[in-house]
RNA sequence: GGCCCCAUCGUCUAACGGUUAGGACACGGCUCUUUCAAGGCCGGAGCACGGGUUCGAUUCCCGUUGGGGCCGCCA
């Protein structure tokens, strides 16, 4: 439309964000929620999703923790166009980077030891005072500099800090200002030559042409910094967008103490990735409107970062198993039956009853697992009886009803064989011994699936089949029967 | 302790100065019914507090309180 559009959109080259973990865990449904602003964001904007392993920590970085992390986004769906990137490889790039910064003087070595700083640190605390680094390293001229560091003493690398506010403009809360006196001269590189987090972010951010940052709120607090650096590196500085954190039920930054803390755990727990995928979406953004069940189509096309909020939230699992079940409710039966097979046990019934025994259980489970379950007990008579459920149901006459309804069952043929029969003859075997259905209906279905809750008898009994529904109420009969 | 962020039902959220403050989860009731669910209907439940600004504040500003985060040669 107007020329000041389209030359915005001349200037602003189609966004990169990232997704940087650490491998220092498994996939963290917080880091999971980020990932998939990330990712929406990106598909949005016709931009590029990367992902970039942040594994520069020696001591607790572990290379089977990057597998789980790849094969639960790949499980969550969470897709990227480039990467995945490692930081351990590419060292050459931060190292050059640091030597830069100390050559133009933004950059100085500091001589102090883990010892000496621990006790400055202490000294602060037991003074009351916040510690600072004392800027000891900035003093020293860089021949004496160039000297020590030949002469093998060792050293860490920090960034001179400027001596002035930081403004950050955070997509999601506005302007944050972080006064001077708050930041210190931070450490880039290790003594042993290690970089440290924040130096390898912003290299990596530069060189990755990163333009918008969407990452946790934890991470706001940091931003002074990595401004800072993205200026000393002389680079653009990119959008930011700090996410609100997700938290347990008592409120606190949720973690592995609340248990169920990775996607790996809802993954094993029978929850689908799509409705993960959709409940996560919705911690912190609403597209508006009521709705709540959206496709992925919907939310790539829909996202926005206005649309976010900036206050924490609680991940609620109740609600998560609710999504889970309405996920459930519109799953072809097929698929359902794929996804529920490997949980039951024995491999569950034949294909055609199982198909059918799906669509009788579908609105009484909330997760595969259960399913699988429900299945099996279609292959499997039942080895027990809810305790409870005898002592309800099953009275001094019981047994000799039940073998009156056999009898009245085994009339049927094969193909006479369906739920209104079979609840015909029931009725029928009721009122001639003059009692109420219940009185065989609660003990056929104790006797026929174990339990007294279940989906409707009589379509039960048809599913079973003729042999299988008598067998079951014989053994019943023997095993309770005086 | 210093700095920073946040604040609508128990929980997730809608509202972008004027609404009987809406929806969803959970909870309770009714309905359906052989049980349990699912579904449908109904209900209880919220603007943290105090000052401003304004004709008018849930909404804007300041403060208080409460919660959270960051202050490493961790990420």
């Amino acid at each position: 439309m107007s020329d000041s559009a389209s030359l915005s959109t001349a200037s602003s080259p189609s966004p990169r964000v990232r997704f940087a973990p650490s491998p220092t865990g498994s996939l963290h449904v917080g880091g999971a929620r980020t990932a998939l602003y990330n990712l929406l964001f990106a598909r949005r904007e016709k931009g590029t999703f990367i992902l970039r392993i942040e594994d520069t920590d020696v001591e607790r970085s572990r290379e089977e923790l990057t597998g789980q992390i790849l094969s639960a986004m790949e499980w969550l769906g969470l897709d990227y166009d480039e990467g995945p990137f490692y930081q351990s490889r590419r060292y050459d790039l931060y190292r050059a980077a640091a030597e830069r910064l100390l050559r133009e003087g933004k950059a100085y070595r500091a001589f102090e030891t883990p010892e000496e700083l621990d006790a400055e640190r202490r000294a602060a605390e037991a003074a009351g005072k916040a510690y600072r680094y004392s800027g000891a390293g900035r003093r020293i001229s860089s021949e004496e500099s160039e000297r020590r560091a030949r002469a093998g003493e060792r050293f860490v690398v920090r960034l001179a800090m400027p001596a002035e506010t930081i403004v950050v403009e955070d997509l999601i809360r506005g302007r944050v200002e972080f006064p001077a006196d708050a930041l210190d001269d931070f450490v880039l590189v290790r003594s042993d030559g290690h970089p440290l987090y924040h130096f390898s972010v912003c290299v990596d951010d530069v060189d990755m042409r990163i333009t918008d940052i969407i990452r946790g709120d934890d991470h706001l607090a940091n931003t002074p910094k990595h401004v800072a650096l993205f200026r000393a590196l002389g680079a653009p500085i990119p959008r930011f967008a700090h996410l609100g954190m997700i938290l347990g039920t008592d409120r606190k930054k949720l973690s592995k103490r609340h248990g169920a803390a990775a996607v790996e755990e809802w993954r094993d727990a029978g929850i689908l990735p799509e409705a993960l995928f959709n409940f996560l979406a919705l911690l912190g953004w609403a597209p508006g409107g009521d709705r709540e069940i959206l496709t992925r189509e919907e939310m790539e096309r829909e996202f926005s970062l206005e649309r976010v909020g900036a206050s924490p939230s609680v991940f609620d699992p109740e609600k998560l198993l609710w999504m889970n079940a309405q996920y459930i409710a519109k799953m072809p039966a097929e698929e359902l039956l794929a996804r529920s097979v490997p949980f039951a046990a024995g491999g569950g019934p034949p294909k055609d009853v199982a198909l059918r025994a799906i669509e009788l259980h579908r609105p009484r489970v909330r997760t595969p697992i259960e399913m699988g379950r429900a299945l099996a007990s279609y292959a499997a008579d039942p080895s027990a009886y809810e305790a409870d459920g005898l002592k309800k149901h099953v009275k001094p006459d019981t047994a000799g009803q039940l073998e009156a309804l056999e009898r009245r069952l085994e009339g049927l043929s094969e193909a006479e064989w369906t739920a209104a029969s079979t609840e015909a003859v029931l009725r029928e075997t009721a009122e001639a011994a003059g009692v109420s259905a219940g009185k065989l209906i609660h003990p056929t279905r104790l006797a026929l699936t174990g339990v007294t809750v279940g989906a409707p008898l009589f379509d039960v009994v048809a599913l079973l089949g003729k042999e299988t529904s008598l067998r079951r109420l014989r053994t019943f009969r023997q095993r309770t029967g005086p």
